[in-house]
DNA sequence: CATAAAATAT
DNA sequence: CATATTTTAT
């Protein structure tokens, strides 16, 4: 049980790494949760353009030295690192799972997600470990060996459609492909003991890297801090919380299990 | 120092 | 797109 440091180990260098007025940088801050967003079903278009090639400087190419400053604009951000929160995993399992294994490739799937500032790379190398979580799985409850490994805890997390684990991925017959009865209602109740949630913060711990801008609770609750980058759901994170729902179930769980990814004709690739 | 997770390269 | 390898975080 060595785990069990993150929920101190990132308490303590806390305020360490977040209040230097130097990362306190003024980029730009989505003020509008993409869930929130979608809900009200307008297009968080926020920063369009990812990195490819794109970049047409109008004229002069010059004047573009980067003294490797630290504390970059948005321009030319470098994606600090994606943090897979449970919640994040759930969409994407939810993803996988309505798309079937045919179709549940790294850019359906991204696609699917709608998640801004998820990159197919990210989805892809998820996809990756999560297949081979999978496997594992398999052989596993062949050998009759524990179901759960320590590892994988993320995964583990994730209420895992059937489906995958069988070994059908796909029927080719007929050629009806369309499973959609996931699972009914999750339960959510997958979290096994302790020290996990802390998801949220720690998503929002990488940005006060980059972002720092604490103590503006948006006159609301603790709402999905999933995104790791781009919506900074960054709030007070007060010793005592421990009182509280670190974690909101996301989206879902509405009525009759039908979950509707919002998708919408954004016009993406 | 070892392992897991994400990124990056093939 | 899938898999392998490397990097980075814990």
């Amino acid at each position: 049980m060595r785990e069990d440091e993150d929920h101190t180990n990132w308490f303590s260098r806390w305020e360490e790494q977040l209040p230097t007025p130097e990362e306190l940088t003024p980029l730009t801050q989505n003020l509008i949760p993409q869930d929130l967003a979608l809900a009200f079903d307008i297009t968080p278009n926020r920063s369009p353009p990812p990195p490819p090639s794109s970049n047409l400087p109008p004229s002069s190419s010059s004047e573009f030295a980067d003294s490797a400053g630290p504390d970059e604009p948005a321009r030319t951000l470098k994606r600090p690192r994606l943090v897979w929160t449970p919640q994040l995993h759930k969409r994407f399992v939810d993803a996988v799972a309505h798309l079937g294994i045919k179709n549940a490739v790294p850019k359906t799937i991204m696609q699917l997600m709608s998640v801004d500032g998820l990159t197919r790379e990210n989805v892809a190398s998820h996809l990756q470990k999560y297949r081979l979580y999978l496997k594992r799985m398999q052989g596993l409850s062949a050998g009759g060996a524990s179901s759960d490994a320590a590892a994988d805890r993320l995964f583990a997390s994730a209420p895992v459609p059937h489906h995958f684990l069988h070994r059908g991925a796909g029927p080719p017959s007929g050629g009806g492909e369309h499973y959609l009865p996931y699972v009914p209602v999750a339960a959510a109740a997958a979290f096994q003991h302790h020290h996990h949630q802390m998801a949220v913060a720690a998503a929002a711990q990488q940005h006060q890297r980059h972002m720092g801008h604490f103590g503006s609770p948006p006159g609301g609750q603790f709402e999905h801090g999933f995104l790791a980058r781009g919506t900074q759901a960054v709030h007070r994170m007060v010793q005592g919380v421990a009182s509280g729902p670190a974690y909101v179930e996301d989206l879902e769980s509405g009525g009759g299990g039908r979950k509707v990814l919002t998708l919408f004709p954004t016009g993406e690739e």
